[in-house]
DNA sequence: ATGAAAGCGCTAACAA
DNA sequence: TTGTTAGCGCTTTCAT
């Protein structure tokens, strides 16, 4: 890297102080004289602040950090990019981690961020309590996107409203008819599924628990859990995936078992995501703002937390496509 | 954010100076008395060295810089999670940004990056050579990722082989016993054109030119540009598309004319994605090894861009699945 | 082995 | 309006 341009010589050049410099740049007030004179130094030199004196200086670094679980899935990159876009927007860096889920590597991303000085971050957080136990004792604030932690109700989270998109969905569902409704879910999600039940009991379904079923945050392991329902409950006529991972291996694993869609089960995956219009049928999804959540949890974490904000809530949209048919 | 805690009440509070914490808990020599105390003083404080010092005084900013177009594309994506890893592993810290593919936005990211002192960068360029002559005028190590840009061929990038994947590609589907044969291409990118015309030059294949086409970077251009190819060339037999979007809008057109795949038409997408084996029937793909060229692009530039490399072309793979037959 | 002190590039008080 | 100066938290000579 070469020698790096600093304050120092854009004021030798124009002649004037180092603070005038800092001033003309930062707007504040200077004879217009002296202003040409600075602008004219900075761009001959081709000058850009640093970041990083002026960070230091001000005691408060810049930039938000972003922490998701796994950015090659759609519904977090989309999160990403919503929180990129206001960031940008903003003008502020975002310095971004992910965790794959696991607490572990939650707490050392976190830690680095402590490290760099980030004092606000955007996280769809793994879900483990302690890992945040650093970041809020640092006084950094933090607005979670997408879930939340147990135990810190505190922590404002930007949410998908999951209780009437479920409702939606298993509305929809026993509308046409259905009554044996499996829900595979991921792990460490509380609320899908009691909305699953809630509306359930008020639709006097019965609650089947066998055909309640998690799979963890891997490929084999949702497609071992969604292929394992089909072949143990043959009596199932309909199913709701509770991310886009576990709707990829329910359809796989329908299609495995050369179970026809929507004939023989029908499918209702949450997330909407390109490949759900490519599917032969084309998939009846329920659609998270994923981008807009990313997007105002940033709007948040950059208003500094909202003081009374606890959780705001973002409607669904249940996509009718072609995976659900009347109940056989 | 609360007053956070700095090597001075470390030093304090361990009863020593502060360079003797700072040699301590960078390795240093120390009697094992003072390093216990200064370790018990840290830990008791849950003391983080701030990196913006650091940095600031070693007037270097740690970090490496990460840009894509968009980090909804499941490549792009990819790239971006190996660099994530590898960043990650070597403990450092990565700032993001997005262009869009559009040169005023990478322009804008460039000089970002630049501010906030970021000296490494590893990017999926636009193509455009504007945006980067402030960074190689601020002597930042930058390393290409995927793509390169035209003018900066000092710059090292990290690519699929697409002249093989693409001559591979081809000369299965001659194999098969097509001969008209499209290639629907992203703007810009010159280097997979070029190896689709030598491979059919190689096979004795006429070039047809009318079946090159380009769509621009949006869902809606690549969906126009295979549509009209289909409709305009009843007689097309096979279809290779360039990434994953133009083959996403070549099933959806397909799908749209009642083309039978692979009875009609035969199609190969370049970059593989959990959606192609969904597909019915499942897509046949050439495979880039999209996290690879993230990873191994990062560990070039943390190696400081290595002197003398050029450009590392990393291996694709053709992935035979459903969606390939014999010429009708 | 350890501490004192000099900055890294910047901004904010304070003077002039 | 402008310049001088004192740090922000850290590492690194240079003495001790």
């Amino acid at each position: 890297m070469r020698e790096r341009t600093t304050i120092k010589d854009v004021a030798e050049l124009a002649g004037v102080g180092v603070a005038t410099v800092s001033r003309v740049l930062s707007g504040g007030s200077a004879s217009p004289q002296t202003r040409e004179r600075v602008l004219a130094a900075a761009a001959q030199l081709d000058y850009r602040p640093s970041a990083l004196g002026r960070n230091l200086r001000k005691r408060r670094t810049g930039g938000i950090g972003l922490l998701v679980p796994d950015i090659t899935d759609p519904f977090h990159s989309r999160v990403a990019d919503g929180v990129l876009a206001c960031a940008h927007s903003a003008g502020e860096p975002v310095i971004m981690g992910v965790t794959g889920d696991d607490p572990e590597s939650e707490s050392e991303v976190v830690g680095m961020l402590l490290e760099q000085g980030v004092d606000r971050v955007v996280a769809v957080p793994s879900g483990e309590a302690e890992p945040w136990a650093p970041a809020v004792r640092a006084g950094l604030t933090v607005v979670f996107a997408a879930r939340r932690t147990a135990g810190y109700d505190e922590i404002p989270a930007v949410l998908a409203d999951v209780r009437s998109g479920m409702r939606t969905a298993v509305e929809y569902l026993v509308g046409l008819g259905h009554r044996r409704i499996a829900y595979l879910g991921g792990r460490g999600q509380a609320e899908p599924v009691a909305a699953f039940r809630d509306t359930l009991t008020a639709l006097n379904v019965p609650i089947d628990e066998e055909l309640i079923v998690f799979g963890r945050a891997t490929r084999d392991s949702a497609y071992a859990a969604a292929s394992g329902l089909f072949q143990h409950r043959p009596d199932l006529t309909a199913l709701i995936a509770g991310d886009n991972m576990l709707g990829e291996a329910a359809v796989l694993a329908a299609n495995e078992l050369d179970l026809r869609v929507p004939r023989d089960i029908s499918l209702i995956m949450f997330d909407d995501v390109p490949w759900a219009e490519l599917c032969a049928p084309p998939l009846t999804v329920v659609a998270p703002p994923a981008r807009d959540i990313g997007y105002r949890a940033t709007e948040l974490v950059l208003r500094g937390g909202g003081r009374r904000t606890r959780a705001v809530r973002l409607p669904t949209e249940l996509i009718v496509r072609g995976s659900c048919g009347p109940c056989r």
